[in-house]
DNA sequence: TTGCTAGTTTAGAACCTTCTAAACGTATTA
DNA sequence: TAATACGTTTAGAAGGTTCTAAACTAGCAA
């Protein structure tokens, strides 16, 4: 691998190490995943320490978060006892795969929450207060739904589809501001 | 206030808090904001901190983040020396200002850092490494424009336009599935 | 059979984030 | 004027997360 190419490949490591630390999903997380998604081979464990100067060990606990993700695919090679890593570089089935096993449960859980905190409010005593509390929980009730409702619709999409569906909307926002 | 009204609100502050901590925020901030948000009055900095039961001190700095986020606001009351706070109800304005404010600048760092890696790999020596890294970040960058045009339309419309849309999806989309 | 390699596992070190305690500053009350 | 109340600020304690070092396990090579 020459310079150019290891320095594009630094570039993108610091991109994604950023992201998903952000995202909660830790810096080495993503930066395993841009070592990955850049090499058209799999690669070795040790290599991937290596590239990321970092213990064997380390890799070999955050990389089985990957796994289970379906972000990151683990193969074997004919006469060889190294385990490789190769990247799952389909994002729209990264997308599906982190929100369903990541972000959705964690939704779920506030939002019974939510649900449960509603219900309690309306076995209190009639008052303005609970009449109140009654309507604002309501009303983040209707949001999670919309966000629920969000997600659920994109995720059926193709990314073509949803290309095409934007592309739509930005002509209909345009349309409706020059009156 | 009543007993179960103390219950719903310990049901939302948990909620709350765990989303908040969930989306990097931390979860002193979702607490705060579910106490504000299902109280109809300001409520002043001791009581929130009360309410917690964490310090003055802890909530002093806390709370900064969420005005900053346009998600609280600080008020006074004539003839009343202390501050009191209450929580911006409209979600689509939070939701504007919290993308704005946080995942936005955070997205397009990365997304610079993914447009200097792909700059950086065109100036690698010829090979079918590099077109393999040029393909592969280019893939990268249409995703993540993808997800920006999203953020943009939806934060284009009204949550009942929004609602409207989503509706009309469903309907192509069992359409689509009965043939 | 012994030595080496590769990966796994885990206690604890290192680092980061959140919170407290207390000092501080300001304004009001007695 | 002194005491009190309120909120702010910050050093360091406490708690949580990430990582290392080293022991362990398993398989292969000499």
């Amino acid at each position: 691998m020459n310079n150019n190419l290891t320095l594009s490949q630094d570039a993108l490591i610091q991109a994604l190490g950023r992201q998903s630390a952000f995202w909660g999903l830790g810096r080495t997380a993503g930066e395993m995943y841009a070592v990955l998604y850049l090499n058209s081979d799999p690669v070795s464990l040790e290599e991937v320490a290596q590239r990321l100067k970092v213990t064997k060990g380390n890799i070999s606990v955050a990389i089985r978060q990957l796994e289970q993700l379906g972000m990151v695919r683990r193969s074997w090679q004919k006469g060889d006892r190294r385990v490789f890593f190769e990247a799952e570089v389909d994002f729209w089935k990264i997308a599906h795969s982190v929100l369903g096993l990541r972000y959705k449960p964690e939704f779920d859980q506030s939002f019974s929450l939510v649900e449960e905190s509603a219900t309690i409010a309306e076995q209190a005593a009639l008052s303005a207060e609970r009449d109140m509390v009654i309507e604002r929980l309501k009303s983040l009730q209707e949001f999670y739904r919309l966000l629920d409702s969000l997600v659920e619709v994109v995720l059926d999409m193709s990314p073509g589809q949803l290309k095409a569906a934007l592309e739509m909307f930005k002509l209909l926002s345009q349309k409706d501001k020059q009156g």
